[in-house]
DNA sequence: AATGAATGAGTCTTCATTCAT
DNA sequence: TATGAATGAAGACTCATTCAT
């Protein structure tokens, strides 16, 4: 016996590591199986095909994102300070796992556009726990009335990928937490009524 | 300068139709030598491998991209105002070619890592030209001078290109270009001195 | 005599259902076992292997057939009496076990040619009638002393078997029984009009 | 340069070749490319898959085997010497080429349902040639009135068919064309002493 | 006797690239 | 320059069988 964890939770593990380590493109489910400790026939007791691994690592590690997230918002008062939360939860999390940000920053990228819909559908967690900030946000008069829900999500959500991206791509050579207040900040004084008129 | 001939363009704009109406992974060089009219050999004349079709096809595109955008923002007296045109411009040139914006968009991004990595080098002129606008904001004391220009040069290229990639999987049902203003009030408040202390 | 024990038949019988629904192909030993009500491995202990299964359920089914074909021709006091009831017999079985048809006129032919070795050799018992039949034809003086007894074989079992298959095929939309006297007719008399009457 | 027949009909002997030496289920693609000089890609630039190779096969085979039958039997006068000579040109044929025999009466038959429904659309030409016999047969007199067309069809084939195989399962180790008369007169005159002289 | 989770060997097909013409 | 027929490497998935319980 290898592992103690469940099978399910062994594979995708394992696939986290192959495909951080080889890329996309050279991660066969035999190099996975490998890497679990199972035989190739093994996977397909647990997954339907090879892409079910992909989607189902995404749900699995997307799913305990979102709960820490969560976990760590909900006990702000405020909208300001529960975006804070998320963005410093979010750079947290993917600098403790390096594996995990190269995975999801740069080679799940690479699957087709059936896989990334997919994908998509399960961000839409994600995406709807920043929605809701957002409207708090606005319900509560701490950001502006006329801030448009979704792109005001858009940003939060395009400016996060993009720094997390470009600092895998630097090969993390610098603290992304430490970015925390600049990036919340430009958000944050963007969202705020504008006191010049 | 990169050669011009007439083939070397046909073959890029045929990659483009190709990919755009098949997918990344079905744009198969056999198929892009048919859309261009000539052999598949024929493309090996004017093109080391299919990835340096891909590439150029970027350069190329990326290329009259920021021209044009250059040209647009010259004669803009403020940051803002070339900020403003920047985006208007992003947004037009792809609202004006469906095509090119689902293959930068979406097509684009399945590509291989090294692939990528060879795009994000063409990037950069792009993002050279975002950051001197900030640059410029900075010093001439419209924008924040404690504004951490690779940031906000990862907010703008973040949102842009989120924004711009959401209306493409939404298959482009409503007008890009009519939200110009507010991504750009979205960057803008956040650029500005904060009036609150 | 082989074992008899419930399960194995049980799970002959469970062959046939899974064979005639699926198809030899997908006939895979799983599916098998669930028709039958056991765990995959209990086949194991009751057939050596996959192949074993299939022979066994031939073996067992040809044996019954056999048995009734003896039975019904014993009375019969001529060769041309004795053709004219093992035609209708094999007619009659079949039509009242339209799985039992498909699975020896379609599904098993697909098997290896190994398996369809071992098929043969459970046949030669159904031959060996056939020719015990034609044998007494010719000794009575019923048949034509110069009658080949191998080739006459080959007839009725080629055109019975080809009639059959064609019935099978056609989806068992007429009565196969009706043919009987027809097919009686090509043996005896040939396609000449009969002198004799 | 290895061959000079059209690589077409160069794939379609070597499959012959091939699955006559190792049999249906070891007749892998690359080993049929192997023994055709060609590369195994180059199979799939004149097939559209493997089964495609197997139904040409059959259909090119077979359609030399009905023209040549055809050729044969068209200066024969009556009905009864065009069967003869279908006998007589169907064993000749396959005695000529052992490992078609084998091919045709042993191996293809262990194709899927679908490959097998698609060799029998084959067949039908075959089978017409017989039905044109057996009818002109009967308007001449020759044949009884009341003959089965399709029954009688069916006892032709299903005999030849029957004969042949036996004969390949016995190694060949007889004269198949021998057999000739015997066979015709068992269609013809049947089991009885003809009366007719 | 019975179970069923685990095993791992085996193959068709695609497509970027080459090179003789 | 231009052609396009030929190349050949590479990988996901199935399923009969085993064996620890």
């Amino acid at each position: 016996m290898r592992q103690k964890k469940p099978k399910f939770i062994q594979i995708i593990d394992a696939a986290v590591i192959v495909i951080a380590e080889n890329g996309y493109h050279q991660a066969q489910v035999s190099k996975i199986a490998k890497q679990a400790g199972v035989a190739d026939g093994t996977i397909y007791l647990y997954f339907k095909n090879k892409e079910d691994i992909l989607v189902s690592l995404f749900q699995e590690k997307m799913g305990v994102f979102i709960e820490k997230i969560e976990e760590e918002i909900k006990d702000k008062t405020n909208a300001a300070d529960k975006l804070y939360s998320l963005i410093e939860k979010h750079f947290t999390l993917l600098s403790e796992d390096h594996q995990l940000a190269v995975v999801t920053q740069l080679e799940l990228r690479q699957s087709n556009k059936d896989l990334r819909l997919r994908i998509n559908e399960v961000l839409k967690g994600y995406l709807n726990v920043v929605d809701k900030i957002i409207q708090e946000g606005k319900e509560s008069g701490e950001f502006r009335q006329d801030l448009d829900v979704r792109l005001a999500r858009q940003m939060i959500f395009g400016t996060i990928d993009e720094t997390v991206t470009t600092w895998v791509m630097n090969e993390q050579k610098y603290s992304l937490v430490n970015q925390t207040k600049k990036v919340h900040d430009l958000f944050v004084y963007g969202f705020v009524t504008p006191k010049t008129s």
